[in-house]
Parts: structure tokens; C-alpha cells; sequence
DNA sequence: CTGAAAGCGCTAACAT
DNA sequence: ATGTTAGCGCTTTCAG
């Protein structure tokens, strides 16, 4: 930080109180035209920027929200950052964003520094390590604090906060259950990098949900691995070996990559057919496929979502009442 | 902000005064064993976090760097802001990433929120219309006041600040030769979405330069549209009417994306061989589509190299001898 | 080893 | 319409 104008260092110049510079810039009635316009004028001739600090110690509040994101290479979360971006902005919130990396350490530490003052309320989406361990404590604490906090996509039961997540069960449901009915395939497996995470669960008995409605077994009919290089490589031993493999159910954006990925290359070797690849995935990957069959989650709309229970909180002081909103998907 | 345990808060349960509970807390020489593990513990208990607001202010610096990007849906920046998160985190700084969006407003407004008393310096890659328009008079006027600036991948030599690019010229003029070379392509396109860019300039310079020294003719050799679908239409068209075409060069990222599809569909359906493409693009997508040959910008280094130069520029109080690191892309 | 006090830049209640 | 003053929570110099 280097020094900079100040309102006392305008005040000397200016031959008036720092409280009338003060003033005079936040447009106060209680100054006279004439001197808010001399004392504006000034101020931006020697570009003069308020010292946000000074001004949130006082004051009490930053009008800033904290966001954690797990991961931002991951276009779902990068759009629900733009989502609620834009819908902070529009209510003049600044946003500060923090990346876990799915790490329940790095989380921690962000998660300190953005409450160490900096922040009105935190939006949260729990690191896979979080998740998976179930070690909420950190979150948890705060809520008990008072901070206003909301969580998307990754979310507990244990904790007491707002909550913006999606119909996982449902759309999975849907999704595989058009498979079989519009697109008529009979040998449907589904693929997941995110079978230990809630969410990935949910979209898990989805799937199972539909097969057994058509009375499809489903057993070892769920490819899960986390690493997505193992999940190429069991998925094409897969389809090599049952030729008969009509159908992907893709449970995340990396899942369907890799799924589809695999696919081409089988159908460029001519070992396989076409096969119906349905997922959860971003505008981009399905328009970069057009075979492809993408599940929309709206996070733009989920960012919206979050941001606006997020200051909601904030303004009503109420820490009851806490709300689950559902975004639904839908096959596009 | 709600009210949070202070340091006068515990420095009276404790019966110690303000300063010797600071004291403690940061682990001071000046403070007896027995006491500063009085206070620590004390402090652990009630969960004190403390406000860094109030202590910038008194520091006058934040251990923090403000960085503003153009869009966080394009994986280069993306990465990039990995890149400088992961080398400040090494060095105890933190990160405030705002997104312009390419709106020249927008960066505008983050510019005057994030030096408002937040970040000790910046690293800055201009907006869309920024640097269409040529209008850097803001992050001129901050440069002037002495705040520590660090630009990346787009850049002015106008400006007089620290700068990371990339060999945007020769990697092109490579990139393009690798096709003739080694590929044997005779016909070759370049598609940008960038070309009103200084970077996609020079990008398309070394094009032609690699062109002409093979003798080709570079006539209605580029294809240059910002909007991504009115790229893969005309594409499309030019194909169509050209089956002679082999070969892509794509100078950004959508570029390629938009390459690749239009060339998917055209084999598709038989309209046309395989065409290679050659671009910059993430590994991403490279690793996607197998037949793509990428254009490895390293965005990771970028960002490493750019959080380098600004803590030392920060550090170095001296406000001359710009440096200019250039980071080397490569063919995958 | 501990404490008192000043001050970072700003806001706002309270004079004048 | 303008000025005085206290204080947000913290660090740091200086005294004891």
C-alpha cells in the first residue's frame, strides 16, 4: 500500500474539516452546493480513492460476500461464480473469490482469511475432502458465530444454513429412463468421478431408480473412479468387452469427457457402434459434441440463487428458517 | 461483520492489557512463556479471528494482490490464476481475482475497488475493449501513483509496468510450419477470435510469415470473426466450397473449439478428409479430441512467472528497469 | 516482562 | 453549513 490521498491530506489543502470533505464526497444535504463541488472536483483531480478499510472498521460491514469454490477449471462452478457476480454487482456486493482445490486445508485457510474482517456473509461449496471425510467443523463454527452462510452443490444435512442445490435424484432418473425410451438402448452404464460426494449418490440411485423400473439389473453397471486417466481406461476394457453398451450416463462434467472421448476413439477404430452418451456437462462440451446429450444445471441461475438467499441473511438479522432452494435441470 | 471476540475483548477477561495480548498472540519475545500460552489457548477457545482491516490499516499493506482477468470460462486464465494463487500461497500472500468480463467498465470498476486500500499490487490482463480501444488510462494513472503493476498476455507498449507474454510470433510461424513440414499440409486456414488483439496480431503475423517462406500465397487465408458462431458458419461455407482444404491453424482457444467441431461434422458426413488443426489451446482439450494438436502456452508458468515479478517489484521499492519475461509455448 | 498511548483513515453523533 | 471529537481493532513505540 503505498501512501495516498487521504481526506485529512485534502482537508489541509482545502482549508476545510475532514468531516466536511467527508460529506461533500458522500453528497451529504447538510453541505452547500458550492463547497461539495469544490471538494469533488478536487478529489478527482487527485485521484482520490476512499480507503475501503478505514471505512469498513468503521462502519461495521464491507459490502463484500466470500465465495469458496472447489475448483474453477470446472465450468459449473465457473459459471455460478459469473451468476452470482453478476447479481452482487447489480446490488452493488463486491464478491471475493477463494479456491479450495478441493483441499479440506486450503478451504480452512481461506475460509479464515475471508472472515478475518474482509466479508458480510460466505457462500460455500465444501471441498471433496470435506465432503468425503464429512468434516464440517469449520463451517459449522462460523454458523454458530452468526456469519451468514450459504452452501450449493455440496451441502450436509448437519449443517443448519441456506441451501441452493439441484434435483440430482430426479434429472438422473430422467435422464437415463430417456435412454431407454427415446433413444432405445438396452445396455446402459453409467460413469462417475463423484460417487462419494452427496450429490454423486443421489444421481447414482437416479440411475438405478430408472433401470429397475424397465427391469434392467444394475449390476456392475456403475463405472466409478475418481481418476479420470482409470476411468478412460476401464471404460474402454468395458465397451471392448461387451460390444452390446448402448448408453452412458455420465454423472459429471469430467465423466463425460472422458466418456465421450472413449467412445470416438472406438467408433474411429470401428469397435464399436455409436454410442448415446447422456451427462452432466456445460453448454460448451455439447456444443463441441453435437451427439452429445447435455444435462443443464443452470449455474448461472444456481449463482443467482445462492446470492440472493446470501444477502437476504444478511439484511434479516433472523438465524432461523433456513431455506433449500432447488434448481432444476433438464435434459437438453 | 457481525461483532467477533477483539483483542480488548480478551485482553479484560484475561486481566492483561490490549498490548500484551497482541503481543502474545504473535508470539513475541518480549512476553513470558507462561503468558503467551495463556493467551493462545485463551484465544483458540473463543475463536478469535483477528481483523485484518484493522491491522492493514495500522500496517499500511495487506499481503495481498489484487488480479483482474478478462474471463474465467477460458481455461488459459483459469489456469493462470492457479499458476499465481499457488506461488503467493508459497510467500504468505492472498489473492483477490476480480473478472471484467472484456468490459472495459467493469475492469474499471474493479481496478478502483481492489486498490482501494485492498491489494499491495496488481496483476492486470486487459479487457477486450481495453485493449481494442487502446484506453489504459486507468491502470496508467494507478502506474503513475506509484501502485505496483504486473501486465499479462495482453499488453501495451505504451505502458511502462513489468510484463509476461508469450512468443506469440514464432510459436505461430512454428506451429504453421509443423503443418507444412511435417504434415504435409498444402492448403492451410488460420481462424481467430482474436485478431483485433495485439497478441492475435502478432499471432497471425508469424502465420504468414511461415506461409510465405513455403510460398504460399496467405490471400484469404485468415479467418477472423469474434463471434464464435458466425466463425463456424463461415467456416463451414469455406470448407464446403474449398475441399481442398487440410489444414487449420487456430489462434485461440474457441477458435480451435469451433475448428474442431466444423471439421467433426464435415468427415461426418463425408464432405470432407480429415483436416489437421493446430492451435492454442488447454490440455483439456487436447486430450478430448486426440487428433488436435495443441499449442501449449503453459498458463501455470505464466501465472508463477507474473506473482514472481510483483512481490519483487513490491519488495523492490525502485520504480525502474521493466522487466519483460517471455515464457515459451510449445507443440504438444 | 507488561502496560499506556498514539494513530492508521474513515464515519457519524454531536456541537457550533 | 461547517467543525470537533470519539472510536472501529489493531500494531508499535515508549515507559515502567
Amino acid at each position: 500500500m503505498q501512501s495516498r490521498t487521504t481526506l485529512s491530506g485534502m482537508s489541509k489543502v482545502l482549508n476545510l474539516s475532514i468531516s466536511t470533505v467527508s460529506k461533500s464526497l458522500s453528497d451529504s444535504s447538510e453541505i452547500s452546493k458550492l463547497t461539495k463541488k469544490r471538494v469533488q472536483d478536487f478529489a478527482l483531480q487527485c485521484n482520490y480513492i476512499p480507503n475501503s478499510f478505514a471505512a469498513s472498521l468503521r462502519k461495521g460491514y464491507t459490502n463484500t460476500i466470500g465465495l469458496i469454490i472447489p475448483n474453477i477449471l470446472n465450468p459449473f462452478y465457473a459459471n455460478v461464480l459469473l451468476g452470482i457476480e453478476k447479481y452482487l454487482d447489480k446490488n452493488d456486493y463486491k464478491l471475493i473469490t477463494s479456491i479450495s482445490n478441493e483441499s479440506r486445508h486450503k478451504e480452512s485457510r481461506s475460509l479464515k482469511n475471508l472472515t478475518s474482517g474482509y466479508v458480510d456473509g460466505l457462500i460455500i461449496c465444501a471441498s471433496r475432502e470435506t465432503e468425503v471425510m464429512s468434516r464440517y467443523n469449520d463451517v459449522m463454527t462460523l454458523i454458530e458465530q452468526d456469519t451468514p452462510v450459504v452452501m450449493f452443490d455440496r451441502t450436509s444435512e448437519r449443517i443448519n444454513c441456506d441451501k441452493v442445490v439441484i434435483n440430482d435424484y430426479k434429472i438422473s432418473f430422467d435422464a437415463t429412463e430417456y435412454l431407454i425410451k427415446k433413444r432405445g438402448c438396452k445396455n446402459i452404464i453409467m460413469t462417475s468421478q463423484i460417487s462419494k460426494l452427496g450429490h454423486g449418490k443421489l444421481r447414482a440411485e437416479g440411475f438405478k431408480a430408472a433401470l429397475k423400473k424397465y427391469n434392467i439389473s444394475h449390476e456392475s453397471r456403475i463405472l466409478a473412479l475418481d481418476d479420470p486417466h482409470e476411468l478412460k481406461h476401464k471404460l474402454t476394457d468395458l465397451i471392448k468387452n461387451d460390444p452390446n453398451i448402448d448408453g452412458i450416463f455420465a454423472a459429471n462434467e469430467m465423466a463425460v469427457i472422458q466418456s465421450t472421448s472413449v467412445s470416438n476413439l472406438l467408433t474411429l477404430n470401428n469397435l464399436n457402434k455409436n454410442i448415446v452418451i447422456v451427462g452432466f456437462c456445460s453448454q460448451l462440451q455439447s456444443e463441441y459434441n453435437p451427439s452429445l446429450i447435455a444435462i443443464n444445471q443452470h449455474p448461472e441461475k444456481i449463482g443467482i440463487e445462492t446470492a440472493k438467499l446470501i444477502l437476504k441473511r444478511i439484511k434479516s438479522e433472523n438465524k432461523e428458517n433456513y431455506i433449500t432452494r432447488t434448481v432444476s435441470a433438464n435434459i437438453i
